[in-house]
DNA sequence: ACCCGCCGTGTAATCGATTTCGTAGCCCTC
DNA sequence: GAGGGCTACGAAATCGATTACACGGCGGGT
């Protein structure tokens, strides 16, 4: 591939001038256009590598995701990427699985190739790495995810509303034994929407026990499908569930059509996140609907902000309740 | 942070003698752990960028996916990233989002940050960039779908073992009159799977006329939805179609729901590629299903081949039916 | 007419690593 | 004991860009 000596020569003059003229300085027509004209016969391009050494800049911003499958985080990660390209930045993804370790992995990898700035959806409580981010001086951005003890920004969605909406929903179709199936406690997401829905509920006289309050590790759809099964195993089994994503409500529904009980007849379903296909289960399914698109473009301006040196602060954007049939009470159209 | 200057200093060395230290060369144990503690102490890491333009080898692989946010595409990116990680790559992750404009930014894009290898599954035909990966000598592997003109190795799912069992299945079930929704006439992959279809259908005495042939340029949800709609107006409307991509069955999907029309009592209804939920729709759904995460491997493989100077051929691996309800027949357990 | 300053350009330093080449010291052999 | 070969290490070139500094020429002000 051609380089910017080979430019320089063909049109007889120094790199210091090719440079100047691809960067948009000293604008002299005539050089100008044998420069052009070189850059054209030639094809060449500007190696980024070596730019990026010169000027401690890579134009690249590094994204850690949770679960690349699950179809939040795909849609984070989608909005993600088309703001960063919109904005001439590219985009390394990491996908850390779940995985603390592989986690830490990915950030140190992406740290050695010097991206401009990291956004982190944080798998569990990892943070002995971020604070090595911190330290180190990269532009950190937390994504959907809090983690205590970190000092940065954090973008994210305020189930306060949505919350609010469900209990009254959920009060209002006569459901009087609610459960919900989260991340085991020490997860601030988990915490914060149990707290939350807990609040919410009492304002409609609804009590949460702790025994209606499932938790598993495991996030995915085994984890979910075995919290159902011991919720349902209760003495006063619940006629309302919550399950706090996406897969593991998908695990409760196949407990749940294992069982033979009929949502919504005799348990009541409700998802935090909403998905497009979630109109096409048997039945629509109820959801908590988190601004996806807005998340990932409201991160990708704050970290730029810290990029660029100015100030950013968090961000909280409400989330909504979107009502379908999997509580019981027909879609309005 | 600290360069390798910093650590020679502080070990008492030459940069050189750090540098082959860490590269594995020259061991001599005295001399290794004094490098090795300055390492530690100062926390060290290697600069990648610098190391990328000197070696020529960035190690990261780029990954042009046709579009995110479908299901297929996103278990394939995060087969090839898990794959990629493993074997000490990164990937970087363009989303072409079904345009070929974008397509080509991107591919200049990760052809500038000087990526080892390129991934590329293609949106549309656009293959007046890819002409030019090949001409830059940048290791090109083609994923999922064929471009033609394009000199390089291929990996792909062969459907007609897939499509000969699907069409003995709807045969079986007495289906008269199959349908197929595709990408327009041009597209190699669904014009690939239109003739494999028509001649599976054949040898069980079924036709696929023309008209029963329903194609659209949008690939996505609203297409599929047109589509179905159009087949429905036919005078002599199919008992039984074929969406050759997920999203666009959704569409199909939501045209018959909101005709009233029950699958499978009135219209059998097949997908092409198999995703986690479509278990759980309303009915689940008979798939055509690709080795995903085996695609994925094989293409990193037949990828760091190219790069390593190995011969690297095109690789085909088997689709499968699998049988749910969508068509007619309980699944057998 | 002379000098100052500015503008366009070239020369060379620089970013942080790898790698070639050269050299000093050591051991072994004859 | 001298010479040859090997080993461990350092000095310096190199990758391809950006950019600080130097310099020459030209225009304008006095």
């Amino acid at each position: 591939m051609a380089n910017i000596k080979d430019v320089a020569e063909r049109a007889g003059v120094s790199v210091a001038t090719v440079s100047r003229v691809l960067n948009g300085r000293s604008p002299v027509a005539e050089t100008r256009e044998r420069v052009l004209a070189a850059v054209q016969e030639l094809g060449y391009r500007p190696n980024n590598v070596a730019r990026a050494l010169r000027t401690a800049r890579t134009g690249a911003l590094g994204l850690i995701i949770s679960d690349l499958t699950n179809p939040f985080f795909t849609e984070l990660a989608d909005a993600v990427e088309d703001e960063a390209r919109s904005l001439g930045y590219s985009l390394v993804i990491g996908n850390a699985g779940e995985r603390p370790v592989q986690q830490d992995d990915y950030i140190r990898t992406l740290l050695d190739r010097r991206i401009d700035g990291l956004l982190v959806s944080s798998a569990g409580t990892g943070s002995a790495m971020l604070s090595e981010v911190v330290a180190s001086g990269t532009p950190l951005v937390l994504l959907d995810r809090l983690v205590p003890g970190i000092d940065a920004p954090c973008v994210r969605a305020d189930g306060r509303t949505a919350l609010t909406e469900l209990a009254g929903h959920l009060a209002a179709l006569g459901r009087r034994r609610p459960a919900i199936i989260v991340a085991p406690a020490g997860t601030p997401t988990g915490e914060e929407r149990l707290e939350l829905f807990r609040a919410a509920l009492a304002e409609h006289g609804l009590a949460l026990p702790d025994e209606r309050v499932g938790s598993t590790p495991d996030l995915q759809h085994t984890g979910g499908r075995r919290v159902m099964s011991a919720l349902l195993d209760l003495a006063e089994p619940p006629d309302a569930v919550l399950a706090t994503d996406n897969l593991m409500a998908l695990g409760a529904m196949d407990e749940l059509r294992a069982r033979g009980l009929r949502v919504p007849d005799e348990v009541a379903l409700v998802v935090y996140d909403d998905v497009p296909w979630f109109t096409h289960t048997d039945p629509p399914l109820t959801a908590i609907a988190q601004p996806t698109r807005e998340l990932g473009r409201a991160a990708v301006h704050t970290l730029l902000a810290r990029i660029e040196g100015r100030p950013a602060d968090s961000v909280l954007l409400p989330a909504h309740l979107v009502t379908r049939r999997s509580c019981g009470e027909p879609p309005t159209p």
